[in-house]
DNA sequence: GCTCAACAGTTGACTCAATCAAGTATCGTA
DNA sequence: TACGATACTTGATTGAGTCAACTGTTGAGC
């Protein structure tokens, strides 16, 4: 019965969000074990729209970049990306969704936010208020592409 | 520029909540480092308020009970949780936290509390708003205890 | 041009998490 | 008492994650 919630306890807010954050990784689980995929591949998917190195998709993981030899070594083996040498400079590659990896990207963002909305329970109507909150809450997370479309 | 989020996409919406989520996690793992734990031995730690049997214990993470054989045989190892024979049941042991494990607890749930605050900008002025939003995304979920206190 | 420190990525060894299949012990019931 | 179901454990296997040590490449100073 929560009528009025002007009474909101701190930790009932922690419990929510761990709750709600919870959810979502069933969600993302779920949608990921649909094509066989793990979690992470199908965090690797919805994180390279945009081409990057190793060394910076780890730091946007932030985890030790010998990991994600091994996360690009298996969903290289599903021929889902590539790494692309970096011309201007040997040392680096540079990852890039294959064909596949982007057809199965798009499907899976499909549905990871139709199950997202259904597990959910977010009426259309309450996208406003969600975006709302959520935007209070990512404050400088924003890494808007910084790439020069030119080059 | 979200000024007016009148006109929330849906893609926006979803993008928000894995970012959310993404944040928790993390700020999750933070605590749990700093207290030399692994994120699931400090989600037992958070689920384990109510002891239970290992059956329901995997339930409740929806996983397969031998994941939950290694999870307490390693918190058991740190002397955070106990396995206590059930009298009626010989075949079910009831998970509880040790002293050790409950004062671990009380200390990782405040701290959880204050790290999630911090990291996602949460005043106190938001918790009656985010506590809407979430309790609009939690319908069905909220399992109260149903145990029979009397027995 | 050559040297050397810094950097990008990989490898190997290790731990934890998670699953599955098979096993042991106990319970309930016919 | 015998048997199927249940609770948990074990062993094998895979993925994720860390760390330390390694290879190649780059770039700056000499």
């Amino acid at each position: 019965m929560s009528d009025g919630h002007g009474d909101a306890r701190l930790e009932d807010v922690v419990d929510g969000l761990l709750e709600v954050a919870n959810r979502v990784h069933r969600v993302v689980c779920s949608v990921a074990a649909r094509h066989e995929l793990t979690p992470q591949q199908l965090e690797l998917l919805r994180m390279l729209a945009v081409p990057v190195s190793m060394r910076a998709f780890a730091e946007e993981l932030s985890c030790d970049p010998s990991n994600v030899t091994g996360l690009v070594d298996r969903a290289e083996r599903l021929g889902l990306v590539e790494r692309v040498p970096d011309p201007s400079d040997r040392r680096v590659r540079i990852l890039k969704l294959t064909t596949k990896g982007r057809n199965l990207r798009s499907t899976i963002n499909r549905e990871v936010a139709r199950s997202l909305t259904d597990a959910l329970g977010l009426s259309t109507d309450d996208h406003a208020k969600v975006m709302g909150v959520l935007a209070a809450m990512t404050p400088a997370t924003k890494h808007p592409p910084t790439v020069q479309p030119g080059s």
